[in-house]
DNA sequence: TGCGCTCTACGTGCG
DNA sequence: GTAGAGCGCA
């Protein structure tokens, strides 16, 4: 261990971290949220934390609030903080525990910890977020909350699932109480900590949902299942339980809790680090009400704002210097946040350089929008600027269509974070249903989703038969198979279609018990196998089709990493395992890519920020959105979240509005938002597209915001609105054909056919994207190691979905050739060729 | 039972 | 614009 210091007096203002000699990592700049080679430091402090940073990190006794202004060097504060804790008042790092919301935030945490402390002391820390941490701390006592060990956890689509089910076997008109809204409001509850039988039942409507609710815990209960609510309200359950073993272990387990984003918890996060806090009140949360951005999904403000009051010996520290952004960038943030009720009063401010003014555009569409940006993009990236230092936000998702055809006619690279995940694509959750069913019967949804893929002649009036069947018999829907068939409630072909699932299922299950040592991987493609799955979509022959398929191989391999990287840790792998991992796991973690524009909502962009921002559709009505039958009580929260799409900006911001916008498939016309009128003129350039004006009504510029014309600037009309050529670069590598994963780890985009021809492959210039696909190539009749593959040799640059760019190390032919290759922060991965793009 | 057409509703999205 | 649900027909 590496602790070379003496220790440092806990009352210390002037503290200096770490306390441990390798310090080489420690001048790297405040928050380099990008992996990205760090630009010119937005004037950093020369110490390692100012004062209050240090205030922060070094008082480690008792309650602690930590409001921490956009940019000031929160996360640095909690991991600095975490190393004191560990170097200096030698707690045991599984003694403290560090929640965070997002995978993002909670890998980032554990890096900069890897770095402070060293790897060794940092993997027993607990770090992760609330539902992570709840689901392993579940595991262990599941017994105690009363559940089976191999419990599942059912996603927003399962949920809805079971929920659609209530809706029908009550009875209920989902005309007048559509599933969504129901499903909504028993969330609310159970973010609120509250059960069926603590609701009142006072009217009809009230009543329904509790009855709803009933049976939602009724269906989870019977299937072994939980969702992302129940993570934390069982952990919450037994730490609360004054009696319980279980209680007394959660309560003492940790001698610290630290708690990122502390702005967004909601009732049951913040009982639950009460309670596993309570024995000795080191609790230290961080965060910002400025950045609260989640009421509507159970966040609730006033937990942060009333903090003092749970906690009247707690330590308040408020982090105020800003050392991301130029000062114009923070002028504009104080301007936009300033009108909000309810603040916690506290300023913001840099001593950064002044910078560029905020660039206020007037666009004429949505398209005029669009190619503005992606012009201007094309302008910062010939300049040199990463495309990752680059980001585009907006309002809603449905922004970004647009976006990112013009981007990908740009042939920037780029990005969409958000949209359609990979893991909520039908042809993996089928094989994962798969999967939960073999591991868990029990898990009824899943059965649903799965007995009738590909087609068994098992139709819907049979499922509902089963269905009801089972919850007559208070078994479930698997259960209920054999007796089913073996009643007289069913016809002949029906009959022998379960009965030949059930068969089909059976031997599965035994091949999951069979397989010694138990390879996760190898179940899964016998599942493929044995259900027909891969052959139907092989048989489909539609490019979707294919798509699908390499979604699902793609699936496989996934698996078969997990299974490699246990085998490695010395743990053994199981189907269980892997379930768990990829339920609690989602976006986000794609350190590995090539660098690329960034597209995402807001919401999205909150905890990241990059070099140069554009904020686009800053319209009423879109920005901040109204929608007709909303309550209106969320203009705050629009400001905040304009807040935080200006404060990612480090260096340069671009706001863009258009006249009129083609949304939800009709057009609206809108006028600046109320939001560009609270930034201070003086930080502000206003200008508009040549485009501008020219169409509609409008004329003008409508009211304030932007209605100063340089149309000098914008003088080329070739395309839509402005273009400035990007004089020499050309179109950087391009990997990406608009893949809307933010886990584009395994996604493949859809039709891409590759050259049939067995061309002489080695003159063949290739293109940047072009992916391998070629079976017929002449080393690929080999088996075995062979020297070159079409193009491709060792040496060469490639680039995959997930790992990035990387070099080629080793090639393999056969029918489906396989490349060894090096990715720059995973090491030598065996990769397919077909899921390989020349770099 | 399954396919294909029509209608509709549509925020933001952590895990 | 588009995905998902519902309905009617083969």
């Amino acid at each position: 261990m590496a602790f070379g210091r003496e220790e440092i007096d806990e009352e210390d203002d002037a503290l200096e971290f770490p306390p441990i000699d390798d310090g080489a990592e420690m001048h790297r700049p405040l928050e380099p949220a990008d992996p990205e080679p760090a630009d010119p430091e937005p004037a950093g402090p020369a110490h390692l934390l100012n004062e209050y940073q240090a205030e922060a990190a070094g008082h480690v006794d008792g309650p602690l609030l930590v409001f921490a202004g956009a940019g000031s060097g929160k996360t640095r504060v909690i991991t600095y903080r975490i190393a004191n804790l560990v170097a200096v008042h030698r707690i045991p790092p599984y003694r403290i525990l560090a929640v965070t919301f997002t995978n993002k935030a909670a890998g980032e945490m554990r890096h900069r910890l890897d770095d402070l402390i060293g790897p060794e002391l940092a993997r027993d820390l607990w770090v992760g977020t609330f539902h992570a941490i709840c689901a392993r701390l579940l595991r262990r006592h599941h017994d105690a909350a009363g559940l089976p060990r191999a419990f599942v956890i059912y996603d927003d689509g399962d949920q809805r699932a079971v929920m659609s089910r209530v809706v029908k076997e009550l009875n209920i008109d989902d005309k007048r109480f559509p599933p969504r809204q129901l499903l909504g409001a028993i969330h609310k509850h159970k973010q609120e900590a509250q059960a069926p039988e603590d609701l009142p039942r006072a009217n009809f409507y009230d009543d329904l949902v509790v009855r709803a609710y009933e049976a939602y815990e009724r269906h989870f209960k019977a299937a072994g299942a939980l969702d992302f609510d129940d993570l934390m309200l069982r952990v919450l359950r037994l730490a609360e339980d004054p009696d319980s073993t279980a209680g007394t272990d959660l309560r003492r387990r940790f001698g610290h809790v630290l708690v990122d984003e502390f702005q967004d918890v909601n009732q049951v996060q913040y009982r639950l680090v009460r309670a596993l806090s309570r024995e000795h009140g080191n609790l230290c949360v961080v965060g910002d009400d400025d950045q609260s951005i989640y009421k509507w999904r159970g966040a609730d403000v006033r937990i942060v704002r009333g903090f003092r009051k749970d906690n009247p010996n707690a330590r308040v520290v408020k982090l105020e210097q800003n050392y991301r952004s130029t000062e114009n960038v923070v002028a504009a943030a104080l301007g936009v946040i300033a009108p909000s009720r309810d603040r916690e009063p506290k300023e913001l401010w840099t001593s950064n350089e002044k910078g560029a003014p905020i660039e206020v555009v007037a666009t004429a569409s949505e398209r005029d929008e669009a190619a503005f940006v992606a012009g201007r993009v094309r302008d910062l990236l010939s300049q040199d600027v990463s495309p990752g230092e680059i980001a585009v936000f907006y309002r809603v998702h449905a922004q970004s269509r647009v976006l990112e055809e013009v981007m990908r006619a740009e042939r920037v690279p780029y990005v969409v974070y958000g949209g359609h995940r990979f893991f909520e694509r039908a042809e993996i959750k089928d094989l994962l249903s798969y999967l939960r069913v073999l591991v868990n019967p029990l898990s009824d949804v899943d059965l649903a989703r799965i007995v009738n893929v590909p087609s068994r002649k098992i139709g819907g009036s049979t499922v509902d038969k089963l269905l009801a069947f089972a919850s007559g018999r208070g078994t479930s829907a698997y259960e209920a198979i054999v007796p089913l068939c073996q009643s007289s409630e069913l016809a002949t072909a029906p009959k022998k279609a379960l009965a030949r699932f059930y068969t089909l299922m059976e031997e599965l299950r035994s091949d999951l018990t069979g397989l010694l040592p138990p390879s996760p991987r190898a179940l899964a493609d016998r599942v493929l196998d044995a259900t027909g799955y891969r052959d139907w979509l092989k048989a489909d022959g539609s490019a979707e089709a294919e798509a699908r398929l390499q979604n699902v191989e793609e699936l496989v391999g996934s698996i078969a990493e997990y299974e490699i990287e246990l085998e490695a840790a010395g743990e053994v792998p199981t189907v269980e395992g892997y379930l768990e991992r990829i339920t609690l796991a989602t976006a986000g973690d794609d350190a590995g890519d090539a660098p690329r524009v960034c597209l995402m909502t807001v919401h999205a962009a909150k905890g990241l920020e990059f070099r140069h921002v554009f904020i686009t559709g800053m319209e009423e009505d879109l920005f901040p959105f109204r929608s007709q039958d909303r309550e209106r009580d969320d203009d705050d929260e629009e400001r905040r979240l304009a807040y935080v799409a200006i404060t990612r900006a480090r260096v340069g911001l671009v706001v863009t509005h258009a006249q009129r916008r083609m949304i939800f498939g009709t057009t609206r016309y809108g006028i600046p938002s109320r939001f560009l009128q609270d930034v201070p003129r003086d930080v502000i350039e206003s200008m508009a597209t040549s485009l501008y004006g020219s169409v509609g009504g409008g004329g003008g510029g409508g009211s304030g915001g932007g209605s100063g014309m340089s149309s000098g600037k914008f003088g080329d009309r070739s395309g839509w609105g402005s273009q400035v050529q990007a004089p020499r670069a050309p179109a950087p590598p391009l990997p990406t054909s608009g893949v809307r994963s933010p886990m584009p780890l395994f996604a493949v985009p859809l039709p891409m056919h590759p050259p049939k021809a067995p061309a002489p492959q080695r003159e063949r210039e290739r293109q940047p994207g072009e992916r391998f696909v070629e079976r017929d190539v002449d080393a690929s009749q080999l088996s075995g190691e062979v020297a070159t593959i079409g193009s491709v040799a060792p040496g060469t640059r490639v680039a995959h979905g997930s790992f990035g760019i990387g070099v080629v190390r080793a090639l393999d032919g056969g029918s489906d050739p396989t490349a060894t290759v090096r990715f720059t922060g995973w090491g030598d991965k065996r990769i397919k060729l077909r899921f390989l793009q020349l770099a």
